[in-house]
RNA sequence: GUGGGUGUAGCUCAGUUGGUUAGAGCGUCUGGUUGUGGCCCAGAAGGUCGUGGGUUCAAAUCCCAUCACUCACCCCA
């Protein structure tokens, strides 16, 4: 029989790396209630009508990553490729606007897309993120953008980049697109054949193709700064005042444009240089069409999300993973059957009494049980042999300075307390 | 979907111009102590050399195909 392997772009995360993802979600949970942010938990699966519309039908994600599924009553069944849009339909299905005008909430949640995988990129991978819905200040696009950082920085991140821009409105953007394509029209067919693909259902994503030929076609392009509205234009620049009063630094990137349609206003990212050519961590933006486009009421609302995987790996290349889980405090080495079974009650009892405990389950020897509990960095071995039980006694090995002692049954309780008594 | 790279022990890797029973380090197990960890020493277990075919007296080694992994394009977290 050859051996199951795991499915191409997913992961396994064994025990001896899981605390590293306890690290960063329990900093993730603790950052998020500091800024007020409350979770939120969506199912792993929703109708792929929502994608469909939320992120739009013509973006890479909908029309060739997802993966979609018919189930046996029928429906269109998607595995979410992101959390915007559930976030967003259960916000509108649960009527969350009735509890208060501005809801902020966070998740942390596995994603799905089928894409080719490689550094950075897998088919199933985590996400933590923020939303804030039902206001259309720009001192919240700060705020979010000042939430995302806070959680590197308090993981001890450094280096990273931030990236702004802003997309406009419908206001806007629509009169601009019909500029921008009668500027292209007339020299389209020399561009490459994504960006004529794009054309009619995205014409902006050719401002941000990376080939050398059209950037340089680009360069005369009218240019969306030129076109905002008024609305947008004080937008972002109340977002770069705010921006500077909170002593955030950042670049304004005019050809950053966000792969997924709902995007308005402002648009952001979030890059390090410790990543392979999958370089941002965060991205995200307002996007204060989304709740119509879902059938809701106008609804104004600002997000990002971050990528667990590539923060983990930014974190591993800055040196902020640790090797050492916690210690074992107390490891039972009983020799024979009869220690065996009084081994089992002290077990119970000590992990009773709180302390993390463990015992040779294989009948080992005394030297296979002592080298056990050095590779779980025990902090003593309770040795428990003939003598041991005549006496209602452990020998107790203390294993970083090496010393041993009788301590009888009855002043267990005692000692372990006196011993451990700086830890809490 | 398209390109490049890599597949030898659980892990990281050697393996000569094709030549007998395919090696090392780490890890695992056992022993060096009637019942004592780490360091050290000795030993053991563990391999369809990714898979299939071809060339050859002989293939881990050469050729073809295929699969997997990986990096990159694209896009994104």
């Amino acid at each position: 029989m050859n051996k199951i392997k795991r499915i191409k772009g997913t992961q396994d995360v064994l025990p001896g790396e899981v605390h590293n993802w306890q690290k960063l979600e329990a900093v993730i949970h603790s950052t998020m209630s500091i800024f007020n942010y409350r979770e939120m938990r969506t199912p792993v699966f929703e109708s792929t009508e929502l994608f469909a519309r939320g992120i739009g039908r013509l973006t890479d994600i909908v029309s060739k990553e997802m993966y979609s599924f018919e189930d046996r009553g029928k429906k269109q069944i998607t595995l979410k490729p992101e959390m915007t849009a559930p976030i967003i339909r259960a916000y509108l299905e649960h009527n969350l606007k009735t509890q208060a005008p501005l809801q902020k909430v966070y998740y942390i949640s596995s994603l799905f897309r089928q894409e080719n995988p490689q550094a950075g990129r897998l088919r199933q991978f985590n996400q933590f993120g923020a939303e804030a819905i039902g206001a259309d200040a720009a001192e919240l696009d700060t705020e979010l953008i000042q939430l995302a950082l806070a959680v590197f920085a308090k993981l001890g991140i450094e280096g990273l980049k931030l990236e702004i821009n802003t997309v406009g409105d419908t206001e806007c953007r629509e009169p601009y697109k019909i500029i921008l394509k009668e500027y292209l029209r007339p020299v389209l067919d020399q561009y490459c054949e994504d960006c004529r693909k794009r054309f009619d259902g995205n014409p902006l994503r050719i401002l941000d193709c990376k080939k050398e030929n059209c950037r340089t076609l680009n360069r005369n392009a009218p240019k969306l700064s030129d076109h905002l509205c008024s609305g947008c234009d004080e937008h972002f620049t109340k977002l770069q005042d705010t921006l500077r009063a909170g002593g955030i630094a950042w670049s304004h990137n005019p050809y950053l444009v966000r792969g997924l349609d709902y995007y308005t206003r402002t648009v952001f990212e979030i890059t390090s240089s410790d990543l392979g050519s999958q370089n941002a961590i965060c991205g995200g933006g307002r996007y204060d069409l989304l709740a119509e486009q879902l059938g809701g009421p106008p609804t104004a609302a600002v997000g990002f999300a971050a990528g667990i995987e590539r923060t983990l790996m930014v974190m591993g290349r800055q040196g902020l993973l640790s090797e050492q889980p916690g210690r074992l405090q107390v490891f039972v080495a009983p020799l024979g059957d009869a220690a065996a079974a009084v081994a089992t009650e002290w077990v119970t009892k000590l992990r009773a009494m709180g302390y993390r405990t463990d015992r040779d389950y294989l009948g080992r020897s005394v030297k296979a049980q002592m080298r056990e509990a050095n590779r779980q960095r025990a902090q003593m071995v309770f040795l428990l042999g003939d003598e041991e039980l005549k006496q209602k006694n452990f020998s107790v090995k203390e294993m970083d300075n090496g010393t041993q002692k009788s301590v009888s049954f009855s002043e267990i309780g005692p000692y372990l307390s006196d011993f451990f008594k700086h830890e809490k």
